[in-house]
RNA sequence: GGCGGGUUGCCCGAGCGGCCAAUGGGAGCGGACUGUAAAUCCGUCGCGAAAGCUACAGAGGUUCGAAUCCUCUACCCGCCA
């Protein structure tokens, strides 16, 4: 491994810079075994949804990271946990059918797969803990593991404790049981020696480590990554409303690329650190850079171009920072070739209209931009409406075929940086 | 099982027969300033071109008129058994 070559930098003392390390089970007996290689480690997704999202990804380049390290990775998707529910802070959880579980477990996995390798010593496994879960009885579940678990112990978890409060069914409570064996069968089968997760996985996991313990196996290790936050005190992983999603069909490269850039100056070195393959040299010299020049952006271009390519390949990649270029540079759209117009609007997302020439509220709404009539002309009174970078100010006019880039193109936008391409066909 | 309180727009939360599409805050959206950043300030925030329509847990009722009163149903939360 890189790091490892170029000086004495170890393994743990890179995952320390980077700040992955928030908690563990004791890194005098955890930097052993990872600095030594060759460790079978497991994370866990849980479906519960079509596709993982930004949030996911620490525990996703994690995994990468380690294997790269030479550790073997188990990834888990849960498709009996899924079924079940991990307690949230706020409420329970209503239950999936059980197919729509299955589903989104074969689209998680086809998801995870190109983040590891399945060649060489440490090749990476897929493993679903339905196919140990699912096969166990009531009886012997609760004889074997259930009577390795205090309840005590158990309400004592700060998640369960507020949800006392406000309640929480059974199944959302015997979640733990299922996640601590998962950790023991994957030790049993696979000679898994650690977990790590997001550190609200943290009670969840340490459940895994004593039941393993308790059942005269182990010792095993884990530790938890921080969870990642905003400098402006908001969500992680929103953008524009809604999450930030691996899947390109439910977050285009584009939209993915964009989500990035946007990061705060005071956030990206340490989003660099969490998430960038880069060498602590790289990354150094990128924090100087924000410093120094923010608004050149170069550690968000850098972010958001590794981590683009990371999860969409480089071609998208290349072709979300061609398009961002297009309609965020300072040159004027009438000079883009009607080739790379086309191709910036078709990341930006593009619709096509055809008969009669829309108005300007109309062209919004075909662009998707606004959701209603009222909300277009509202954007447009509010200044906020633009077609090929002039803002719009009747929302009644009717477009002008002149305005047409190539005879055909369109570019609305919303805001400074929302923009959607129409392409008009008479 | 009994008694009492509650269910309002994306969230919190006022309203307690007409002046309520519904006070206020947050989120969201837009503008100004910048750097596709932050902070700040300002605006906006159900649908409809409009007439109007749909909304205050659900269903029914009283009334010229209901988010507001009555009845039933569902769910939540207290207190007592």
């Amino acid at each position: 491994m890189r790091v490892r070559d170029n000086s004495i930098v170890t393994f743990v003392d890179d995952l320390t810079w980077r700040g992955l390390i928030q908690d563990s089970t004791g890194l005098d007996s955890l930097t052993p075994a990872l600095d030594g290689g060759n460790l079978t480690f497991y994370v866990g997704f849980d479906p519960t949804a079509a596709s993982l999202h930004v949030g996911h990804l620490m525990q996703v380049i994690t995994a990468r990271r380690l294997q790269q390290a030479g550790h073997k990775p188990l990834l888990l998707v849960g498709g009996a946990t899924g079924q079940i529910g991990d307690p949230r802070e706020s409420s329970e959880r209503s239950l999936n059918p059980p197919e729509v579980v299955e589903g989104w477990v074969t689209r998680i996995r086809s998801q995870l797969e190109p983040f590891v390798t399945y060649e060489g010593a440490n090749g990476a496994e897929m493993v679903n803990n339905l196919d140990w879960t699912g096969p166990t009885s009531v009886i012997d579940f609760l004889r074997d593991v259930g009577k390795h678990f205090p309840v005590n112990k158990m309400l004592a978890r700060d998640v369960v404790r507020n949800r006392l409060e406000t309640g929480i069914s059974f199944t959302e409570f015997s979640y733990q049981l299922l996640q601590a064996n998962d950790f023991y069968e994957l030790h049993r089968r696979h000679g898994c020696q650690l977990q790590y997760g997001g550190s609200d996985q943290w009670g969840n996991i340490t459940a895994g480590v004593d039941y393993i313990r308790r059942r005269g196996a182990g010792p095993v290790h884990a530790f938890v990554t921080p969870l990642v936050l905003k400098a402006d005190g908001t969500k992680f992983g929103k953008s524009e409303g809604g999450a930030v999603w691996l899947d390109p069909t439910m977050t285009s490269p584009y939209a993915f690329y964009q989500f990035w850039i946007n990061a705060d100056d005071r956030d990206v070195s340490q989003y660099l650190r969490y998430f960038s393959f880069k060498s602590r040299d790289e990354l150094e010299e990128l924090e100087k850079a924000t410093a120094e020049r923010p608004q050149a952006r170069l550690a968000q271009r850098a972010l958001a171009h590794e981590l683009t390519t990371l999860v969409h390949g480089a071609d998208e990649a290349d072709q979300a920072v061609a398009a961002s270029q297009a309609l965020f540079g300072r040159g004027s759209l009438e000079s883009l070739s009607a080739a790379t117009l086309r191709a910036a609007l078709s990341e930006a997302g593009l619709a096509s209209v055809r008969g009669e020439l829309p108005t300007m509220t109309g062209l919004l709404r075909e662009a998707g931009l606004v959701s209603s009539a009222n909300e277009a002309r509202r954007t447009i009174a509010e200044g906020g409406a633009y077609l090929n970078n002039e803002r719009i100010t009747d929302g009644e006019a009717v477009l002008d075929t002149a305005a047409l880039l190539h005879g055909r193109f369109l570019v609305l936008r919303r805001g400074k940086r929302t923009f959607a391409g129409l392409e008009y066909e008479a």
